[in-house]
This record gives structure tokens, sequence and C-alpha cells, in this order.
DNA sequence: ATGTCCCTACGCTAGGGA
């Protein structure tokens, strides 16, 4: 089984590009971020003709979650509980599998801004309140994978230039503190349970030949509970999609479960 | 050094967000 997750950077603009990222990873899930749109708008068709089933999130202009899955979801779920919030930035579903129920959950976690800003204090109110609803949600699904963007490099390593970076958003100690307490749950960050090649991002900046440089950041990531992290085989970045005309500035990532 | 891309609006250019 195959799951995966992309921030497309706006569904309207990047369709063609997904439908054809399907078509060659007809992966059993994939979890959308930054659909930018609304719900009305979501094309629901597109993804039925090439044998898909969805459930999103959608807002007007920003945000904006998805999983698309080969069997249809049930029970899905949109925001945090008891975090007030208009942005649309969770949706989570159960798939059907072989070992029983799987909660699949798209995430797209906050930027942050800048440290210190009012953006950066919302995103770790944001975390926290993730936080208390997985540890909730863990009980309820003990199989239940969290994909999507965090935008959070776990570690240096994640970083193309951990010099400049140092204590910048994306980077800075609290935001680190807030995705460890998520593998504190027991949550694996898939990626990292595999030997991988050096300088693996999944997002570089629209400006300054970031990704000819290969000047990217690891900010997407595929979390695997106690149940599911032992059954996942091997977990890799799509860079070639950043390479297409009219690219995402984030690659996806696909992990394998056996 | 504020570079690019995507969105919206008292729309054809500027500003917010990433």
């Amino acid at each position: 089984m195959k799951l995966a997750t992309w921030n497309v950077n706006s569904l309207k603009v990047r369709l063609p590009q997904v439908l054809d990222w399907l078509r060659a990873h007809p992966v059993d899930a994939l979890c959308l971020q930054e659909l930018k749109l609304a719900d009305d708008q979501f094309p629901l068709q597109a993804f039925a003709d090439i044998g898909y089933h969805a459930q999103w999130a959608g807002q007007k202009t920003y945000n904006g979650v998805a999983v698309i899955s080969r069997e249809p979801g049930a029970d899905p779920q949109r925001n945090l509980p008891g975090f007030e919030d208009h942005q649309q930035r969770i949706i989570a579903t159960t798939l059907p599998g072989p070992s029983g129920p799987l909660r699949v959950i798209s995430a797209y976690c906050p930027n942050g801004q800048a440290v210190g800003s009012d953006k950066y204090a919302y995103k770790l109110k944001w975390y926290a309140a993730l936080h208390t609803w997985l540890a909730d949600e863990l009980q309820r699904y003990p199989r239940l994978a969290i994909l999507g963007d965090y935008n959070i490099a776990p570690a240096d390593e994640d970083v193309h230039d951990p010099a400049k970076w140092a204590g910048q958003v994306l980077v800075s100690e609290p935001e680190r503190e807030a995705f460890e307490a998520l593998t504190a749950l027991g949550l694996s960050d898939a990626f990292r349970q595999f030997e991988q090649p050096p300088k693996s991002y999944t997002w570089w900046d629209y400006r300054q030949f970031s990704f000819r440089r290969n000047a990217g950041l690891r900010i997407d990531h595929v979390l695997l509970s106690p149940a599911l992290s032992p059954h996942c085989v091997a977990c890799e970045i799509d860079k070639q999609t950043r390479g297409n005309e009219q690219p995402s500035d984030h690659a996806p990532v696909i992990a394998t479960l056996e």
C-alpha cells in the first residue's frame, strides 16, 4: 500500500499535473495541501474519471486540504476539535485496509511567517492543539498516518544551509520542539526510518533558482503510528515534479507499507 | 539585495501570503 503527500500550491493550476502524477504513481491515497479553492470548486469529477474518491476541506484563496483515495473514505473530519479556526488545514478520513481501518490525515500546518510574529504564535498554538487531538485520535485509530506540509525542518540535515537558516522560522527551536512532541506520541518520521541520499529536500523557494541550486528544506513529512511504522518498507521524495513546467514549489513524498 | 508564484479586488496593478 502506498500513501503520498503533495502541497500543490493551487489545485486549480496544478490539477493536470496531479492527474498525470496519479496515473504514473497509482498510490492508494494522496494527501493534498494548499488547494486554494472553495468547497464547491473542488474537481471531484476529474478524480472520479481516473478511479479515485476524495474527501476535502476547501477555502477560498488560501489553505485547503484533501485526501484522494482508491477506496471511498468514511468518517471525514475537518479542523482540530476545540480550536476555533476558519482556516482549513485538516481533513481526516478512514480508509478500509486488509489489517483493519486506516486513519489518514492530510495536514497543512501554519507557516508562521517570522519568529515572534502573530502568525508564529498562531503556529505554535495550532501545533499544541494538533498534539492534543492526535493523542486522542491515536487511541481511536491505532493504524494512523498523518501526511502533509508541516512547515518545519526537523533537523539541520533537513536544511540546505543550516548556518544561514539558524533560528529562523521553519527551523527555530520552539518549532522543532513542537515537531518532536508529535514523535513523542509514538509517531515515526517515515523518511528517517531509512538510509536516504544526503541533501534530501521537499520544498525549494521559487526565487533565486533555489531548485537548480538544491537550496531546499525538508518540511513535508509522513508520520506513522506505532502500529504502522514497522510495516513501512520505503519512503521517497519525488523530486522530478519540481522540474515540471509551472511546478509546485513542493515535491511529493511517498511511503510504501506492506 | 525582498529576486517568484498564486490569489483577490471599487481589476489591467498592487498587496498579502508563502
